[in-house]
DNA sequence: ACCTGAACACCGTTCAAGT
DNA sequence: ACCTGAACACCGTTCAAGT
């Protein structure tokens, strides 16, 4: 029990596993996953790099325990007031708030992903979850196969939603010096000679080079930024999923 | 049309854009992505690091080319031989096409979702995918966006499908030296003195140590490795949803 | 034209030594 | 007990110089 956490005698100690968490998680907002370093973070504490290693031994541990954090609450969140509700509103709102988690966090469906919390926030949410679908009278099996089809889809959504965040803005940095930059390493594609999209409009560009009827069709649907509509649709998808699934039991058995 | 590509005069090359990418390729999958450095890839094609930059101007650039070269080949092996498949087996097809794609490369998940490949082959698999939907009939919208809802679950399924992978295997490197690591850096949560599990045992130990009766009563099912029957059944669920939504829109309109 | 050599500005992690 | 200093073994990327 004389962990680094618990004071015991000598000097205040200017770091400690939760206040090295809050820094990390301030640090990953106003910079990003990438500029998230064990030295700019140490940096940020006043402390050099190797004394982090105190309290988390790796930096994936560290990782870890903020992806457990980003998750607190939002099983709470999702619960709402009380009863009078149905499993696919209680669904829908565990759904949402499990993204409105990661979105509250920079990078935070990158984080999430690239790790394996098994704390308390997690473990609440997957709980809360399996349960409104065993109460509902949903096999266990499809409850526990539901809530990876939940996770994993809401993951992949806002991993994809963050993305594209990141690439909207953000395009301001290292304002290419003018240094003669050898002229191969093209795509091949024949671009019209300027600079090589990277967001929405990458897409939209390749859709039309190309020769794709069906995308060139959808193409507004398919370069909308209405990421809240898109994950939505998708939810409802499953939920529907899940209520056509829950009917042809119920006529099977 | 000088680029490093074409076969001017001079020495035959021992580099170009080609093999760089398929020697990228076996490297990611005899070694991960985290061993695929540009050094280590020089090096397996006995070249020096910088060299790589007259192909690739970046590694990012690198990446969605392997990512743009696994998707080859998808959308064709679903379309299968011709037609008399409905609307759900294509779809069906094309999803497994996706995720198989991913799998044959070792974290392929990552690499594609650390991308956003936009050539031929990742857009004709989209156009055959939002094709299926268009011809049955759906609305351009929901096309676009049932895409995005398949891709995504599928992005986020085989990114865990992968990660358990890894962990399940890869447990012998850097053997523990026995030299003294400090003891401090403790999760606190008075583990049985062995060492910390990161596979399915962690969710098993995590569930068995806290309170959560759901998870408790479907345990069999949430650390099962059938990572096939749980894509099916997301699957499943998104085209049942979609069928609903089909069914919901002939009886309205 | 294509590649080498060497550098620049970083990384995560370890660990003896100080206080 | 807690942190510093310094190292180890790496990174991605750039670019003058050689051939």
């Amino acid at each position: 029990m004389s962990s680094p956490s618990s004071p015991s005698r000598g000097r205040p100690a200017r770091l400690d596993r939760t206040r090295t968490l809050q820094t990390a998680l301030d640090l990953l907002n106003q910079s990003g996953l990438d500029a998230l370093t064990m030295r700019r973070l140490a940096d940020a504490m006043g402390v050099q790099a190797g004394a982090l290693y105190r309290y988390f031994a790796t930096k994936q541990e560290l990782l870890t325990a903020m992806a457990e954090r980003m998750m607190e609450g939002a099983a709470e969140a999702a619960t709402g007031a009380s009863a009078g509700y149905t499993w696919q509103q209680q669904l829908t709102a565990l759904a949402r708030a499990a993204r409105n988690a990661l979105l509250t966090h920079r990078d935070g469906a990158r984080v999430f992903a690239g790790t394996h919390a098994t704390g308390a926030s997690v473990l609440g949410f997957a709980d809360a979850f399996v349960g409104v679908l065993r109460e509902a009278g949903f096999p266990d099996d499809d409850a526990a196969r539901t809530l990876y089809s939940v996770i994993n889809f809401t993951v992949g959504h806002t991993l994809e939603e963050q993305a594209a965040l990141q690439l909207e803005s953000g395009r301001t940095e290292g304002a290419d010096t003018g240094g003669g930059r050898p002229e191969g390493a093209d795509t091949g594609g024949g671009r019209p000679e300027g600079a090589v999209p990277e967001g929405a409009g990458a897409l939209r560009d390749a859709v039309t080079t190309g020769t794709y009827p069906h995308l060139a069709a959808t193409l507004p649907a398919l370069t909308s930024t209405d990421f809240t509509a898109l994950f939505e649709f998708g939810l409802d998808l499953i939920v529907e999923g899940l209520r056509a699934r829950r009917a042809r039991a119920a006529a099977t058995g």
